[in-house]
DNA sequence: ACCACTCATAACCTCCTGGTTTTATAACCA
DNA sequence: TGGTTATAAAACCAGGAGGTTATGAGTGGT
């Protein structure tokens, strides 16, 4: 079992575009605090939070080069939230095709007029 | 380019276990509020803020059949939130299978011990 | 018409988040 | 020893998240 609070903390993660962004260079190859500050439009500290943040969820790992952190990414708790995404994604999606057949069914079948819902817009196409 | 607010509000639904659990209990078919409270410990309007939440990240939609409205999943968020993880996780991946090697094959062919910076392993991807 | 049911809104509270500036720690360099 | 660089920590603040209770609004049943 995964335990919740992983993922709690992984989906929170993701959950801030400058999180996102930092992970998105790191994927290029490690980094310092300093590079990973640069492009941002904020101080130092607030990074240093992100990446406290990064590596509760166990996103980010951190090393020592001199006085410097290097982050580097871990890759595994994505596997988790992946999976789990991935899982119910594939399963609503189903679901939804299904849903959709059955509903228009049952209006061909159901003329009484009673206000059913009218199987939803445009659906699965994707 | 998705927008980065659809993420942001994608991923920060999913980071509470209890929005995750209605998720779950939405997979299995569509549900009204007052079913979807039943099992969890909070008030009515606890539920009611949290099917907000999904709602705004285009989680869920809501039917109306006479005073109920029944909430049934959206897949289409998700499927961007899974491409986003899938994507950096596959990257990450071969990334650190990269890594591993090239500081495996390091090590073994410079056994002076100089702690040199793992040397990135070729950024710029994408 | 009235009541019961389902759900949303309002008002309120507490705690967390994301940012700030300032200061402290740690390692290198001279 | 002192100075510079790199990063963390502290103190603070505004706003949002997640919960509560109380109330309001739409709908159906009798």
């Amino acid at each position: 079992m995964v335990g919740t609070e992983l993922l709690d903390a992984t989906f929170a993660a993701l959950a801030d575009p400058t999180r996102r962004a930092i992970l998105a260079r790191l994927a290029a190859g490690e980094a310092t605090v300093t590079e990973l500050a640069a492009p941002f439009a904020m101080s130092q500290p607030a990074i240093s939070k992100h990446l406290k943040v990064l590596e509760r969820a166990g996103l980010v790992s951190r090393g020592r080069d001199a006085q410097r952190r290097p982050c580097r990414l871990e890759a595994r708790p994505l596997r988790e939230a992946t999976a789990w995404l991935a899982d119910y994604r594939d399963y609503w999606a189903e679901s939804y095709q299904r849903l959709d057949v059955l509903l228009d069914e049952l209006q061909s079948v159901d003329p009484t007029g009673t206000e059913r819902r009218p199987a939803r817009p445009n659906g699965t196409g994707g």
